[in-house]
DNA sequence: CGGTATCCACATGGATACTG
DNA sequence: CAGTATCCATGTGGATACCG
């Protein structure tokens, strides 16, 4: 399927095309949230997210396939599957609030449960980019710099414009 | 196309599904990379991403559709159409950041231009979810809250568990 | 330059029935 | 319970040719 073109340049082998890859489709979005959720069990997934079950049976093989879920079948009843968020999986947790936070604010009527602090039961912050020492940045404050820069960087301190 | 079944219930209306709609395959968020890069007409999407013309100018249309892209002629030469971010598409920027720092991690071999903060040049932080007063938080210190919960802690202050 | 039109291949999605 | 199998509709993607 989509092969990308060679003349991406900046763009092949980019952590976003990567993720893409990955996780580029509703459903795998949907099916890791309610991973987050708690949910574990084919048939759990299935009825709440009312995905069809095929499509569901290759969602979850994909998600397992790239490391995001892992699927383990209990020693007591090895009928039972379990499908357990990796580390991987659970890194994706800011990509996903940070959509889902997107959705909330520009999208129409979108008033469900938010993401709490549970030590206090305040809602966390927006999602937002930082500078090194915390700054909150915006599109102007911020630039593109390839990898060769930075480790010129380290070398010659005073090189780039 | 995939219309969600009635029982979704903490699903449907999610601000997830709705970003999902919007951004839910893999060219809209290239598309929208690119347009942070600064590209801004269809030939430039076009050569840079390598995508196949007619799927470029129905995903243009959407991201416009959907006010994330906004279509201007030039008056100077009317031939000439600008694809410029709105508001609120440039708010997409932590999602899609959050989304690339994750496949850059996790997916190898990508190690391509990184975001900086122009004033000192220096890597922005890895996107996080952090509490109102700023600390990181990870799964283990998180929890959903309805929003009839937050409006009741309101009215009174020792109520939730 | 910024698209449409066309054609084809395959992926995605839904519904349903069946299986170990 | 966790899938497979099957069928069908539509969406997505690529290639290319054409148009104002």
């Amino acid at each position: 399927m989509g092969k990308l073109r060679e003349d991406l340049r900046q763009y092949e082998g980019c952590g976003l095309a990567s993720a893409l890859e990955a996780m580029g489709e509703r459903w795998s979005f949907m099916i890791l949230r309610a991973a987050f959720n708690g949910l574990k069990h084919f048939e759990e997934f299935q009825s709440e997210l009312g995905i069809a079950r095929n499509i569901l049976a290759g969602r979850l093989a994909r998600l397992v396939e790239h490391g995001i879920l892992e699927r383990t079948a209990l020693d007591s009843d090895r009928r039972k599957i379990v499908y357990a968020l990796t580390a991987k999986g659970m890194d994706l947790l800011p990509a996903m609030v940070a959509l889902r936070q997107w959705g909330d604010k520009w999208c129409q009527g979108a008033s469900t449960p938010v993401l709490v602090d549970s030590r206090d039961e305040r809602p966390i912050r927006p999602v937002a980019l930082q500078s090194h020492d915390g700054r909150t940045l915006d599109l102007a404050e911020l630039r593109w710099k390839h990898a060769e820069e930075l480790l010129e960087l380290g070398r010659s301190s005073e090189n780039a414009a």
